[in-house]
DNA sequence: CTCAAATCGGACTTAAACAGTCGTATATAG
DNA sequence: CTATATACGACTGTTTAAGTCCGATTTGAG
């Protein structure tokens, strides 16, 4: 519970090495996959979303792989999650799928209060960018 | 992703149903299972650890059912969670479940600034009290 | 031009966690 | 004694996550 997938491990770990090269050099998934022994089909997915969302470029072809497309102090660790979810990390369910997705959502007495960790939380994912994970 | 189960949600909704009772009234399972539309012998099992955990007393028998134990200033929302789960929220796997847990844990580059990310949603869970529901 | 290296993207299978149910035992007020 | 309530474990079904597989597309290099 509350628990970060494997998928934004690998994302996190796949985004440091390549924000650690120096002057934005290609990177390719092979070379990730191999070095911390990553399922390079796992990898490869989570890196496209990634690249989908605009946090590195990738480079297609013969001698191709990814760069950084941002600065990394620019990168909060919530971008990479919604990148590779597709969602915000939220605590309960009525809050990411609406008052229909719950069956006591009427009667419920905790969701005020949950709002305010729910807060929390997400203050916890955007404080720390890429930047401080190199 | 980093959701609440269920049972923490009910046990939440539950406790703050005991605690806003004037005077350490006894409340049966049945009664907030009704009033709340959850399943009742889903409830039972998170109100028996609750009770085990010393978070509120049970009282067997006809007439019987559950009071608070503790102050509702005094119990955190983290402490309701381990009550319920047996365990507390970790973001990763290696921090509860230790380095073996995690084939990439040797190569891991990742491992201390979650620790960060990690010190800050403890403290989400921690920073809200029961009496803060209520 | 051809080929190999690389990203792209969906479908699929497997495994684990979660939600919910059932059955039975135990305690106790009246 | 008996109805009411908690106690506890085993069981089933559903959902989500992890991982795999297959084919398509792009493109630098020979
Ligand atoms: S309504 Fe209450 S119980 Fe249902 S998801 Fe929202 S917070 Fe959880
Ligand atoms: S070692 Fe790294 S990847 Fe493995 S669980 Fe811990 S943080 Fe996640």
């Amino acid at each position: 519970m509350v628990r970060l997938s494997k998928r934004v491990e690998y994302g996190l770990i796949a985004l440091r090495h390549i924000a650690s090269q120096r002057g934005a050099e290609i990177v390719t998934a092979k070379e990730i996959s191999d070095k911390y022994g990553i399922p390079f089909d796992l990898l490869a997915k989570v890196l496209q979303r990634l690249s989908k969302a605009g946090v590195i470029v990738s480079h297609q072809g013969v001698r191709g792989g990814y760069s950084l497309a941002l600065d990394p102090r620019a990168v909060q660790v919530s971008t990479i999650i919604h990148a590779i979810e597709g969602t915000t990390p939220v605590i309960a369910q009525c809050m990411s799928d609406g008052p229909a997705s719950c069956e006591v959502f009427d009667v419920c007495t905790i969701k005020s209060p949950l709002t305010k960790v729910q807060a929390n939380i997400e203050r916890a994912f955007m404080s720390m960018t890429l930047a401080e994970i190199v």
